[in-house]
This record gives C-alpha cells, structure tokens and sequence, in this order.
DNA sequence: CGATGCATGTAAGCTGTTACATGATTGC
DNA sequence: GCAATCATGTAACAGCTTACATGCATCG
C-alpha cells in the first residue's frame, strides 16, 4: 500500500504539525539509525505523488517571500497512517530485520584470520560509538512529552546493545581460536 | 561497490560451492530474516551482470539434459566479496539498522489507546513466534563445521530478543496508563 | 558582494518488485 | 496422466539514488 518512506513521511507529518519538504527531508536524514539518504529526488516526487492522492494537502506560505509550500495531513491521510502502522504486526515485518553487518559476517571465513579479528574489531569499536550516539539521543527525549518517541529510542539503544553482545561474541570466537 | 544482494550473492557461492541459480535463489529465500524476496526478475538479471562482470563463472553442466548452469565464483569474484565485507566497518553501514517496526511504533500515538495495546501485544506475539524459529533455525546449525554460521545464528537470536524486550517495555508502559 | 546554507525541483540510472511465460521432471 | 515443483527467464513498473540546476536569504 504505502512505502515505507511514505509511511514515515506521513507520520512526521503527524507528529510535527504541517511543514515544509525540506523540514520533512531533514527530519529523515537526522533520524537514528535511518536507512534512508532522503534525497531530494525520492521526497520531492514523494510529495507530489502523496498530494495527488489527496493524502497531505500543500499550502503555499503568505507569510513568506520565498516559494515554499506547507505541507499538512489530510483525513485520509490520516487514515492511510493509521492502516500502515496496523501492519506492523504483519509476519514478514516482523521478520524482516535489515543488518548489513551480520550478513557480511556469514561469509567472513573468505578473509584471513588475522583481517576477521582486525574487522571484527574494528565493527566493535563502530558499534560501540554508535551506541553512544543512541544514548545522547535518547537523553534528548522527554518521556512524559512524547512517549512513543521515547520508547522508540530506547528501542534503538536495546538494538545497538544487542549487535555489540553478538560482535562480542565474534571477537571472543576468532580470539579463542588464535 | 557491489549491492547487498549482489555481496550475499557472491558469498553464497563462495560458501556452497558452484550451484544454479535456483538453488541461490532458495537460499536466499530460506534464509531467516531476510529483507529480499529473491525474485526470479532480480536474481536472474543479477547473475548475467556478475557473469559479465567476470565474478562468476558459469558452465552448462554436460551430465543433465535440463538446460541448467552451473555457476561458480572467479578469483576476481573472491576479491571482490573480500572487498564487500570489509566494507562492514563503514560507519554508515554500522549504523544502517532497519527495523520497520520500530518505525511504526514512533507514530502509534494515532491509534486509539485500544488499538494500540492491542497492535503492540499482537507484535510481540509475533515476535515471539520469530524467536522460536530463529532459536529452532540456531539448533540445526553446527558450530564445529561453521563457526560463522553459527555465530550469524546466535546474531539473529540475540536481534529478535531484543526486539521482544523493547515491545514488552512497549506493552508495559501502555498498560500502566490504562 | 561573495560564500554558505535554505529550499525546491528534474533527469538519468540502478536495483528491486510483480506478473507472466515456458518447459522439463517427479510423485501420486 | 495430472499436479506440483524444478528451473530459467522476460517485461513492465516502482521506488530510490546520484548528480545536476536554480534561485533566494543571511552572514561576514
């Protein structure tokens, strides 16, 4: 039904009132641990497929010189969120965890014994910046202002610890082994 | 460099030896938690590029009558695949965890409180459900015969586990506001 | 007044999807 | 003999990326 590049985009749209395409764009970009680049050349076609749809409704600012248009949710639109996010719970969803690392571990015996130990510990010392990362970020939220901003980076945080426990083991594995 | 499932791809044949493009494409479905359908219109396009590009090798194989081909990986194939997983230690690849639940538990605030117990509950039984095949899929392996396979296993275990924590924190604080 | 950032967009290309088509083989 | 599965592909299309283009605004 919806993309899911179409499905956060409305429900950035939700949460943070109407806004521009470019507040859109940076929204995703900024985000935690985003598979997306967000370029211009996906939201802008986005937009316009979303408002053909009747699913955001632009309106150009008075207020403002430049050309920019603010975007909003629509009733519908609203209704599409609502129907995406029901499909969480959805079988292949839920099975369908994305890890570019762990996929390249599964053929990592092509390299050298000493390469494996050097990436698997040079992934480590990645993963562990970026846990650090998710935590400032999770400090950032307030739980009581928005819970499920909240939880959502704890999520995060829980994700990154679980990859450093897994690439803990790798080490200690290639470790025990030389 | 190489696409994701171009990189799996290769390292598929260089883990189980020359096989046909079937028999890739069922690896590549069965695998657990896997982001890619494997459809027949990407893999097949997908193996005359890395044919082209001289990284595998195919061969009619002369002892069956089917018109099948056996395809192998080159040297410079290896390198290559060696070049994609090292690429494992970039930052943004470290940092590209995609979870397409988490990012509709981000918007679940425009659901009804009903609704949103019992989406949240109906996630974490089916992650539930997950966790028990990975752990099933985890068993079937042999640690002795392929550590890395094995290690990815236990990465996969450790992931959905995760994943379950965060939803029972999910369930959890929405039950204690109704 | 020039560099940097804000803001919007387009064009071409790549990679994947669904849906279709074909034929051979195996199991009941 | 017929259905299911093995096995290989193609065509049309969707969605995202990079790279480019444009122009206004703000700050030094």
């Amino acid at each position: 039904m919806l993309s899911e590049l179409e499905g956060l985009t409305l429900g950035l749209l939700s949460k943070h009132g109407p806004c521009t395409a470019y507040s859109i764009r940076q929204m995703l970009k900024e985000a935690p641990s985003s598979h997306w680049r967000a370029s211009a050349g996906s939201i802008y076609p986005l937009l316009a497929r979303l408002e053909k749809d009747r699913l955001i409704e632009g309106e150009d600012d008075p207020a403002d010189g430049r050309a920019r248009k603010v975007l909003k949710l629509s009733v519908a639109g609203r209704k599409k969120l609502k129907s995406w996010i029901k499909h969480g719970s959805d079988a292949d969803l839920i099975a369908q965890l994305f890890d570019p690392v762990r996929n390249r571990i599964f053929f990592m015996e092509v390299l050298g014994k000493q390469e494996q130990l050097r990436l698997a510990q040079e992934i480590l010392c990645g993963m562990e910046e970026h846990l650090h990362f998710a935590h400032q970020n999770l400090k950032d939220r307030d739980r009581d202002a928005d819970m499920f901003d909240y939880l959502g980076a704890t999520g995060a945080v829980l994700a990154c610890e679980a990859r450093i426990k897994f690439m803990k083991q790798v080490v200690k594995e290639l470790e025990r082994q030389s």
